[in-house]
DNA sequence: CTCCAATCGCAACTACTGTAGCTTTAAGCT
DNA sequence: AGCTTAAAGCTACAGTAGTTGCGATTGGAG
């Protein structure tokens, strides 16, 4: 019962419970993005899976369960990070990447019913951060090969400025609810380019515990 | 009919319809204060007001009707905006200004839950864009008073600085759910005046019409 | 003072979400 | 193959969100 986390991944693919799981996020990935996540049910995913609602319920106890688990499949696979040459090219190709990904007719309401569902529980919280972790992650090569190429000074925090290229892209769509334009968005890329260059965004030593994280109920 | 919205204010402030409004609404503020958004319920409201929870249904339909009503009231009320006689400690001010917003034990969660239901409810999203909207207005005199003062170029887009500055956390609050640190509030802050010094935040004429807003349901 | 229109209160009802108790199935082991 | 046990299926039900139709109240106009 401890270590059923850990062994999850070696159970047989192909074992019952595995086979549940499969159709089921499957169907919930199938619901959010025809229904969205105001529109999608829990009994909704059952019947589209074939799989019993009750077991659902037992198993993912709610649709932030069932959109946190999707969520963790999701992290899975890879982003395809730009490399232009030029930094300023390859931030802007991050941002445009992120805009796609919520303006996309059918992968838009999906990962928006994240940043939805991540408001609701905190399992869902968890999952999307690290799902976004992996991500700036991943983009902050952009940052690192411009500073082997000397066009940013070294000891850049390069997720950082990944973070600060991103949010006001994120802030428009999901706080705000502007438009986004294109030029929002190189605006964006470009401040925080500027940020770096004059080294505002330095790595520091982490000596500041000021917490403040956002804490959704359930 | 037609006429309703902008009479509205005109009406007789004791009347029986504005003294319902006004006991509901301020039940609204106190259930999300106790309770959360996702605690939040209509009955709940309409229990504590005294008023009947057919009434409440008919006027505000939902817990978001609700919301975006309130949203509308809180507008009203204005802002300390820092003047110190710099930018750099005026736009960390204002960023601070978010962040206990966010953070007060009393305040947060009301302000928190306009966010959450602006991602639910198309009316809450459009009442919280004007909300916002009318902060970033307030905000702006920083800028342009630091361009008074020669602390930065002319021809900015000072609502577009104070966006840049605030996003980050914003975005680390709601989005990813990270703690945001004294340290992390001060980065945002600064890449924002960096961005703002080189000329990136410049205005343009807005011939860009890329839209690509995020639609809520409802 | 009387009447009119709008709004609110009320009770009953529908529909749906989530749970409980029990039975059945099938995966993995010997 | 036969056995054990964890997980899925099923029925029935409790609780709650939201609606409807109608009668009562209120505020304002003549």
């Amino acid at each position: 019962m401890q270590l059923e986390l850990s062994l999850e991944s070696l159970k047989r693919p192909g074992g019952r419970s595995a086979r549940v799981r499969d159709a089921v996020l499957q169907a919930t990935l199938a619901e959010l993005a025809e229904r969205g996540y105001g529109g999608m049910t829990v009994e909704g995913v059952a019947a589209r899976s074939g799989v019993h609602k009750t077991t659902v319920y037992r198993r993912w106890r709610s649709v932030e369960g069932l959109i946190a688990d999707a969520l963790e499949m999701a992290r899975e696979e890879p982003w395809p990070i730009p490399d232009t040459g030029s930094v300023r090219e390859d931030l802007r190709g991050v941002v445009a990447l992120v805009r796609t990904g919520f303006a996309d007719p059918s992968a838009g309401p999906v990962a928006s019913a994240f940043v939805a569902a991540a408001m609701q529980s905190a399992d869902a919280a968890v999952a999307l951060r690290e799902f976004l972790t992996a991500r700036h992650r991943q983009a902050a090569v952009v940052v690192r090969r411009a500073v082997e190429r000397g066009e940013l000074p070294s000891g850049i925090d390069a997720q950082e400025v990944i973070r600060v290229a991103v949010a006001p892209v994120y802030y428009r769509l999901f706080v705000t609810h502007e438009p986004v334009s294109a030029q929002d968005m190189e605006r964006a890329a470009d401040a925080a380019l500027a940020a770096a260059r004059t080294g505002v965004l330095q790595a520091a030593p982490h000596d500041d515990h000021d917490d403040m994280s956002q804490e959704p109920p359930g």
